[in-house]
RNA sequence: CGGGGAGUAGCUCAGCCCGGUAGAGCACUACGUUCGGGACGUAGGGGUCGCAGGUUCAAAUCCUGUCUCCCCGACCA
């Protein structure tokens, strides 16, 4: 392809509204324009990329065993009224009419359409296991999208869903998809970690997700360097520690002090001058027909998953505020654990284990208790871990603190069991005769996240460095003097050879001068550079350099394909 | 949804306080000089200053409303 004709509009100066490096490198180096909020044209380059990521995808899946088909992106809201979801997805599901006053959504994921098919179509345990996948745009009305196609309204994702006979054989193929994503992010040249994560909204009970490890990843990653544990924030746990307070430790009288209008941690911290890990944050919350206290410490947050587990309940949710003033006697802001009624459930988080002279709500509006010690003043009917997971918090395996580090969550995958299947009754004969819901999996992968990710990853101050793999063209020849005859017809030649030994070639036939196309060259990193200048045409050589080692090397013009077909062609099945 | 910021040329922004014929750099067109790491000169094209009202002899500038975009936060007591 000749630059001159391929809609590659470089930009010498940062957009004003993109704030992490993929979203500056992707619309500055012409692959990315957006067309309204979250919603983005995928210029050529990035198409070309996105395509050999979907290709590396279909290779991989095809192996495991898997069958690509294309549902519609339109879904009937019949299907999603069947398993609820048409209510609890709520605004982040997209929603038309049709001129018939029929409801239908824009597919954010695929799990009713699929199921759908299937149990029309699927009859027999002869036919299972079966996995199916698709590559399509995704429609999330996300309630703030950011750094570009990270987390936009509309976007690439490839899922599979899979439908199994038995437990026993959908831990096997979700076991197969797990390898085929290793595979895929391998061939992709991204360094990752599947970690175990939180269902959510999704269901089911195991899931991992596999994260991109980057500074600027909206998601956090807890992990022990001792055992290897290693968790999503959301789903990180911490291990038991005792309530024993330091030697030395002075207990003072309960006091109440008047905090007028104050009612969040911060506020009072600063009113009392004390920090907010001397605090006890007291939460409380609706799980079925009880009302439950929470305790934890004022700089840490309720983990709503884990309190679920614990109380075995499907959801939690806070207490409303006329239940907190029921509760406390006092407006919500005030409530503290050591006046609490008799019926009160009080669970206490790891978080306050060894810590005393606290601050907490007096339960009495505009006031707050000061010297408030655990074992004194109150006892928790338990202790449990129902805080989210920080750095420093002691593993739950082995105790060693666990780190947190950033990642970019690109795949998320899921025993989802038989939630969808009983929903919507999907079913099959079993060898007796008898219908039995499928065991079911899914399995997403988000194929512009992935080309986001990788260009956090790769990249230096000049611009992307692509992996061989994904890059939109694996070599760019740039002659230096269009004006020269010489340098011309020579790129020329180079450029037909280099597509005759079919590599995917950019020839930047731009007038330009050198300086701006050696620029524009490290801006969009195409792996391998051809320069053809005057000086090297005239002694018969140009020179061949990779985007990723500057030190180039001489070769003479009719072996430079050769040169570069050694190189390139290990490199296309996996990371360079 | 709550809080902050911004809408002026294709892009990045100045001008607004203090009202008086709309600017710079980049990009684009032409010509000339230049030509191995984002050249320079000359000439040129391009904007109903987000939109709608209002005040005024006069509004990008002051006032009111409205829309859009960006950032931060979202049952966390």
């Amino acid at each position: 392809m000749r630059w001159s004709r391929a809609l590659i509009p470089t930009l010498k100066e940062d957009p004003a509204d993109a704030e992490v490096v993929s979203h500056r490198l992707m619309v500055r180096a012409g692959l990315l324009r957006p067309a309204a909020r979250g919603v983005y044209t995928y210029l050529p380059l990035l198409l070309r990329s996105i395509l050999k990521v979907s290709q590396i995808i279909r290779e991989e899946l095809d192996r495991m065993g898997a069958v690509e088909l294309l549902p519609p992106i339109l879904h009937p809201a019949e299907l999603w009224k069947e398993t609820g979801r048409w209510d609890l997805y709520g605004p982040l599901l997209m929603r038309v009419t049709d001129r018939h006053e029929r409801g239908y959504a824009l597919g954010p994921t695929h799990e009713e359409i699929v199921t759908d098919l299937i149990r029309r179509e699927v009859r027999s345990y002869r036919q299972l296991p079966l996995s199916v996948y698709q590559i399509q745009t995704k429609f999330r009305d996300e309630i703030r999208p950011r750094f570009g196609v990270m987390r936009a309204r509309e976007f690439l994702m490839k899922d599979a869903y899979s439908f199994d006979p038995d437990e026993v054989s959908m831990a096997n193929t979700y076991q197969k998809f797990h390898d085929a994503y290793c595979a895929i992010f391998d061939r992709c040249g991204l360094a990752y970690r599947a970690v175990e994560a939180e269902a959510g909204e999704i269901g089911g009970t195991v899931n991992h997700e596999f994260m991109v490890l980057a500074g600027t990843g909206e998601s956090a990653v807890l992990s022990c360097g001792a055992c290897g544990y290693a968790a999503a924030s959301e789903r990180a746990e911490s291990a038991p520690r005792e309530h024993q307070l330091p030697d030395g430790h002075q207990p003072k009288p309960l006091e109440v002090v008047d905090t007028p209008g104050q009612t969040t941690v911060d506020e009072v911290a600063q009113l009392l001058g004390k920090p907010a890990e001397a605090f006890v944050k007291t939460l409380l919350f609706e799980a079925d027909d009880n009302t439950v206290a929470v305790l934890v410490r004022g700089d840490r947050e309720i983990n709503e998953a884990k309190l679920g587990r614990l109380l075995a309940v499907e959801r939690v949710e806070m207490a409303t505020p006329e239940r907190v003033v029921k509760v406390t006697g006092a407006e919500v802001g005030f409530a503290g654990p050591h006046t609490l009624p008799d019926g009160i459930r009080i669970i206490a988080d790891y978080s306050l284990a060894g810590r005393g002279d606290l601050v907490a709500g007096a339960n009495q509006t505009d006031r707050h208790v000061t010297g408030l010690e655990i074992g004194r003043d109150v006892e928790p009917h338990e202790w449990a871990d129902v805080s989210v997971a920080i750095d420093g918090d002691p593993c739950p395996q082995c105790g060693q603190p666990l780190k947190e580090t950033r990642g970019i969550e690109v795949g998320h995958i899921f025993q989802l069991g038989t939630k969808y299947s009983v929903a919507m009754g999907a079913t099959f004969l079993d060898e007796s005769g008898s219908p039995v819901p499928f065991e079911m999996g899914c399995y997403g992968l988000g194929v512009t996240r992935v080309i986001a990710a990788a260009i956090e990853q790769n990249h230096d101050d000049r611009g992307i460095i692509w992996p061989v793999a994904i890059a939109p063209y694996e070599v760019e020849v740039i002659p230096l003097n269009m004006d020269s005859e010489a340098v011309v017809k020579t790129a020329e030649q180079i450029y037909e050879a280099c597509q005759a030994a079919h590599l995917e070639t950019l020839l930047d036939d731009r007038p330009d001068r050198a300086g701006s196309k050696f620029a524009d060259a490290d801006l969009i990193g195409i792996p391998w550079r051809v320069v053809v200048g005057d000086r090297g045409v005239e002694e018969g050589v140009v020179e061949v350099a990779s985007r990723r080692e500057a030190e180039p090397v001489t070769v003479a013009p009719n072996e430079v394909a050769n040169h570069l077909r050694e190189r390139i062609e290990p490199a296309r099945h996996g990371s360079d």
